[in-house]
DNA sequence: TAATAAAATGCAATCGATTGCAATTTAATT
DNA sequence: AATTAAATTGCAATCGATTGCATTTTATTA
């Protein structure tokens, strides 16, 4: 073991080890050819040895760049459950992946935490290089200030919204087409849209929920339509009180999220409602437990892992001041036992 | 709308504005009764509407302190799975939370990710002020290397285990304890423990589990133990197997996590086995599903947000050099239905 | 009013790494 | 061996905020 130095290791110190000059030592240690590869071998040993590593504050502020990326959790309102929905998760756990592949490592936020300001809380102020958004949320206010300051950014939301930053996101329209078709097809006749229309992804959801009953001939009523929060909670609340009030006149849902189906299959089941017998039931976002329920959830799957990897690459492009567009991942319909 | 300057603003052009030195401007922006209280609300002001915030990297460069903590999610071996178990991002998410409030902030990264030498690799390079580990991992290799660097850190994970860190964790041999008394007394009599008792805490809950089963007079083989991977997937195996080969042997199943009992569960009513009529089933974790869960699971609930809280209060004691204990975290059994 | 204390503000060094350019060393060429 | 080109290495300025100490301004007291 290396004499152990009192105060902390600098550059300044390891290059005085070397016997080099700090240009030297910093270059060495970045594999600069302009180093004699002898020279730079024996330093990046010698760091090694001695638990060196570059302190990053310095060289943020020497370089002007971070390889921190912001990814913010925009959770929507006051509906602090969603931090538990296992799909938000899912997709932080794919950025963190996608974002450690090119280099970067993550600062996690959230809404309520960020100030109001994120591109001069996170950027100006040298916290992270860009930000990523995670859900366009009920307002993109903050997004667009954010947006407006310049500031590399992405989002995860509806990708067909006009934005001029580039939206990640599955095929909403479609996804929501394919599900009500399938219920449809399947027999259902009266099928509920369990989700809030007022989110630009639900939005295009409900147009393909709208859309395959008009292209099946059939008409739906508007208040078929539970504009309900994203949560199992809200979803169970909903369908209790829909079958105390009106009986069961539905036989079909169409719900915005995993976790929403659950806490609607919870109503059901403790009504003792056959699922699919009586009522056929579509989730949203294919999370590992809708293959677990019982029964198996018929749900709709976005490619997280493309999407992750494909925000990251919208992102650096900004980054490098390269043209950027919204993406689709490729969706399709899961269909198991629920429908 | 304020003249843009051309330039990045910073705290010196924003002094300039003020018509003040740069320390005066430093010191109004962080509220320090050295200056005018006049003054200072006028630079705030001045701050404010330009939207200028203090360069990060500058400032931690100066003060030699991040305001970042890095979480590490210390993920088993190869089960690259359990990223997506959602207890794991419920500690995230509280975590997130509990620092926040402490006016710190969250760099996330996993142990696929980080570097082996975590001490050097997050705080030596000012990355980070501490580190926050989740996870005990079967071998606490890194996490020791780590310490004995003497760099604030805490871990989650079984607090009865000596270690020189804080270890924050619920009390695991009660849990496993408690969860097997009561299948026990509700009847069951062969109790498989899905789990491996290899790991710190599932070593713990194991013991909870040979003793209440001393306790009551009975006596468990050790073939009854399953060390499978914590992932629903291993469970569904597990018992798939089990029973293929030796039929319905058991009647009870003593599950490390929520996501393993899913898996089992998913097993069982693939055969028709019923529940808790044939077996009766307890988790761990009461994550948000299980209550959601046909039937709704019993399981061992821990209190996270105290345990977040706890966590980073232990850190911070660290960081400023203050003495530090492991704390265990309330501990209970949520009997429901599956029991 | 002068002297002294208290309140405000400013000067300038400092944190540690990076990098354009200059200087030195080594290799190539005649 | 002398000259020139190429390969290495070092000098010193720079990134932007913070803070101990000195200085100036304002208030207090004799």
């Amino acid at each position: 073991m290396a004499l152990k130095a009192e105060s902390k290791l600098t550059l300044a110190k390891l290059a005085e080890l070397a016997g080099v000059s700090t240009s030297t030592a910093s270059r060495a240690l970045k594999d600069n050819p302009l180093i004699k590869e002898e020279t730079r071998t024996r330093i990046q040993a010698l760091a090694r040895e001695h638990n060196f590593s570059v302190n990053a504050a310095a060289s943020r502020l020497r370089t002007q760049k971070t390889h921190v990326i912001a990814v913010i959790l925009n959770l929507i309102d006051h509906t602090e459950q969603s931090v538990s929905d296992p799909f938000l998760l899912k997709i932080v756990a794919e950025l963190n992946k996608a974002l450690n592949a090119a280099g970067y490592e993550m600062l996690l936020s959230n809404s309520f935490m960020a100030s109001d300001d994120w591109a001069s809380y996170f950027v100006s102020s040298q916290r992270a290089d860009g930000i990523i958004v995670v859900g366009q949320g009920k307002s993109t206010a903050k997004i667009d200030k954010a947006a407006a300051a310049r500031v590399p950014i992405v989002v995860w939301g509806e990708p067909h919204t006009k934005a001029d930053y580039p939206i990640i996101g599955g095929d909403n329209y479609a996804g929501g087409y394919m599900a009500t078709k399938h219920l449809i097809e399947s027999g259902s006749k009266r099928i509920l849209f369990l989700g809030d229309p007022g989110h630009a992804e639900m939005e295009q959801r409900h147009k393909g929920y709208e859309d395959a009953h008009r292209d099946a001939g059939l008409t739906v009523s508007a208040d078929y339509t539970k504009p309900i929060d994203i949560t199992s909670t809200a979803a169970y609340e909903c369908i209790n009180d829909a079958i105390k009030q009106q009986g069961l006149y539905f036989d079909g849902l169409i719900c915005v999220s995993d976790m929403v189906a659950f806490g609607a299959i919870k109503a059901l089941k403790e009504r003792y409602v056959g699922i699919p017998g009586d009522v056929r039931i579509i989730g949203y976002d294919d999370i590992m437990l809708a293959e677990l329920m019982h029964p198996a959830l018929t749900t709709v799957h976005q490619n997280v892992t493309m999407a992750a990897q494909l925000m990251v690459e919208q992102l650096l492009c900004q980054v490098n001041q390269q043209p950027v567009s919204s993406q689709v991942v490729e969706t399709h319909l899961v269909k198991r036992l629920s429908s």
